[in-house]
DNA sequence: CACAGAGTTCGATATTTGTCGTACAATGAC
DNA sequence: GTCATTGTACGACAAATATCGAACTCTGTG
């Protein structure tokens, strides 16, 4: 069995242009963004921690896309989901990149 | 009158947060960030100077939203119009931005 | 076991987006 | 002025996206 998240994680991971493209376009959404933002400035956190405007599935749509593009990944706690910025991974790739959307993002 | 490319480039300009969410999906399109590289690199160029794989109508699309999102600026010169990359502006508004995307893009 | 909590998955739906073809506008060349 | 060049504007249309509600899975707890 292969699980979700491996496979998400892998995705999307063809040429160095399309990945790219799909993480800039994970963060394009400002409530993607924001859900960034808030994992960059409070750690890890279960997906319902973040009081977003929206309902459990449509939640639930936006982390997977951040997982897909590679930006977070999540991992099983108890009942909750814990979700982590995946920091390394994105400065190893794409040095200076989250950073700079992340400063930008509080200006 | 106000010209087209005043309008433009003031469209998506709100909250620091929404302009971002719009930058970032301007460059979340592979011909997009084709687009910004070659700028990048070849300095200013007509829009047909490109040998894009799509029509005229698309490319026209393409450079729309590149230009609504402030990414780049055209002006007329003779029959074409040339495009610039806005670096200045990208750089004062968020630092680090374009140059972490084109250096990411050409690993 | 039954039940509540936390997310995911599955349609459904409205909006946005990428693409095209055709028509149009502006400019330089004849 | 007429024509070719360069790009824009306008529908049209298919695919992707954001959103919701309802049903489902998994986990811990009574």
């Amino acid at each position: 069995m292969i699980a979700e998240t491996e496979r998400a994680e892998v995705a999307s991971c063809e040429t160095g242009q399309l990945e790219l493209a799909a993480v800039l376009h994970a963060m394009s959404d400002p409530i993607r963004l924001r859900i960034v933002s808030e994992l960059n400035e409070g750690g890890e956190r279960a997906c319902g921690a973040f009081n977003l405007p929206i309902t459990k599935s449509t939640c639930s749509h936006h982390f997977r896309v951040l997982r897909e593009a590679g930006v977070i990944s999540t991992r099983v706690a108890g009942k909750s989901r814990i979700n982590v910025l995946r920091r390394e991974a994105l400065e190893d790739r794409f040095p200076g990149l989250l950073d700079a959307i992340l400063h930008a993002r509080s200006d």
